[in-house]
Order: structure tokens, then C-alpha cells, then sequence
DNA sequence: GCTCATAGTTAGGTAGCCTAATAGTTAGGC
DNA sequence: GCCTAACTATTAGGCTACCTAACTATGAGC
């Protein structure tokens, strides 16, 4: 690698944490919505295919398993999941959803889309192109440190 | 808006909210750094240049002023920053950083740096050149939430 | 010189994360 | 078959970073 290139990597790393700071604003925008915590809505949607271990529930959040517990006994308590035994392994429980829950995640979900479109909306055409082209990279790099 | 265009924006913000989700992988392993938590840092960085007020800290982060005024005194007590009289207004503080305050934030992000350069190191040219495209964009959105 | 606005702090509470310790279950070696 | 080691989940206790509400002190307008 050149040193130009270093030089490159350098700026591109310091303005991508920059521009990761800055998210914040996003991020709480998002999460102004509503009755759902952004963790509480990501462990919901895991939950829309079938039941899900703790520990899966766990991985998927990029959290340790107690954290998952937490979340899946509020969401619990909240009467939109529902631990049962696990058939296959006595010691795993596996965790649905209930019909409400069901249905939050979907509102939720739909809530957020809209806010997001608002704000993509604002945005030039080129703007948006470019931010297409760069998600799949994001996902590249986040899906490589997952673990 | 053309029909199809409306399906493209709802398509984007569908894969940007879940990218934006999954960057708490990215998030996390910059902040396992070190010593200095996120937050820390950045405040600490809004004050290189001089003494900012309390509420220009809660301002830039994004939070309110109690919440920056927890952060300013956990350095204060860290022996990173200290707060002052403002000679123009008495009810208004400025913080500053000490001589130790400015190393840490120096070293601090030399090192996360480093984490990032190394993680966008594995992309591909076109990758980093397709990330490089959409920060502009992601710091067009944030500044435009910022209020 | 009141009154109202502004700057910051204090008090008390919540969410989300962590580690360490514990109970119960499964699996492998012998 | 049994004992040990590995695994799954929960509980307990602690931390950070947020929040709102209530307060103190200073500044500004009329």
C-alpha cells in the first residue's frame, strides 16, 4: 500500500468515526417514536420467524446472554413474547411472540420506516445513490466483526 | 414522486435503519478501546480549541444540560478538564482541558484510529471509495436533525 | 427594581449493558 | 453407568449514560 493510500485510510477512518458520532442525532430521532426501545424492537424482530433461543437473541444484538434475559423478561412482562421449554434441549427456552407482539413489531416498524423516508426524503437523488452504494459495505465491515 | 421512486425510498430506509442498527458491532468494538468512554471522548474534543460553555456541550452531543454536566464533572474528577468563571456572562461556565486532558485525547484517538484504519483496511478500493461517497450524505442528515 | 428568561447544578429515576456466581442439563471418557 | 466438563439460562449486584423536575444564581427588558 502507497503511503497516499495510508494517508487515505487515515482520513477516511477519522471522518467515518466522525461521522458515526454524529449518528446519535439519527438514531435518537428514530427511537423518539415510541413505546418500543430500539433493543426491544430488534429482539422482537428476531422473533417474527420462529421461536429463538436466549443465547441466539444474545448473539444477535452483539450483547451477553444475561442482557438478552433482561430484555426478553420485559418484553415478557410487556405481554409481547413468551418463553416455552425448548422440545429438542431442556436446558435452552425458546422465545415467541404473542399475537400483540405480533402486531408492535409491525406498527413499530412501519412508525420508523415512515420517519426514516421523511428524512430520506430531503435528500437529493445523488445523495440517496450514494447512500445505497455504501450499505452493503457497512454491513460488509459490521457483519466482520460480529465474531 | 413517481410510484417507484416512493418504493425505492421505503427500500432505502428499510436497509439504512438495519444498517444503522448492526453498527453497534462497529460502535462497540472502537469504544473497547480504552480508558476514555465515547462520550468522554467527544466531549473532550469539543474543547481543543477553547473553553466551551455547559450547554454548547450538551448542544453538540446531543443530550441535556444535566447530562453534560455529569460528563464535565466525571473529568473534572478525572483530572481531564476543569471548569471556569466566564468573565462575560456568571451564570455561564467554561470548560477547559488540562495538560492531561489533551494527551489523553490526543492518544485516544490516534488509537481508535488505528481500530478503524485496520478494520477499513480489509475493504476493497471500491468499498472505502463507495463509504468515502455517503459520509457526506450521513453528516447532511445529522446536521439537519441537529436542532 | 420587578419580572421573566437563561445557565447550570442537584436529586431521583430508568434502560441497557457488564461480570460473577448459581442451578440445571447434556455429552464424552472410561 | 457414572463422573466430569461444557453449555444454557437466570439471578444478583454494579456501572454509564441518559432523562425530568426542582432549585440557585445571574442577566435583561421595561
Amino acid at each position: 500500500m502507497s503511503t497516499r493510500e495510508q494517508t487515505e485510510l487515515q482520513t477516511l477512518a477519522q471522518d467515518f468515526r466522525e461521522a458515526l458520532r454524529h449518528s446519535v442525532y439519527l438514531v435518537r430521532r428514530l427511537d423518539a417514536d415510541g413505546d418500543l426501545s430500539a433493543a426491544q424492537l430488534s429482539t422482537l424482530k428476531m422473533l417474527l420467524d420462529d421461536g429463538v433461543r436466549v443465547g441466539e437473541i444474545a448473539r444477535n444484538l452483539g450483547v451477553k446472554v444475561p442482557s438478552a434475559t433482561e430484555q426478553v423478561i420485559k418484553l415478557e412482562r410487556a405481554g409481547l413474547a413468551r418463553r416455552e421449554a425448548d422440545p429438542d434441549d431442556s436446558r435452552a427456552v425458546r422465545v415467541v411472540l404473542t399475537t400483540e407482539g405480533r402486531a408492535a413489531v409491525d406498527s413499530a416498524n412501519e412508525r420508523r420506516n415512515a420517519v426514516m423516508a421523511g428524512i430520506l426524503a430531503a435528500l437529493t437523488e445523488d445523495d440517496r445513490k450514494a447512500l445505497a452504494a455504501a450499505l452493503p459495505v457497512i454491513d460488509k465491515i459490521n457483519s466482520s466483526l460480529q465474531n
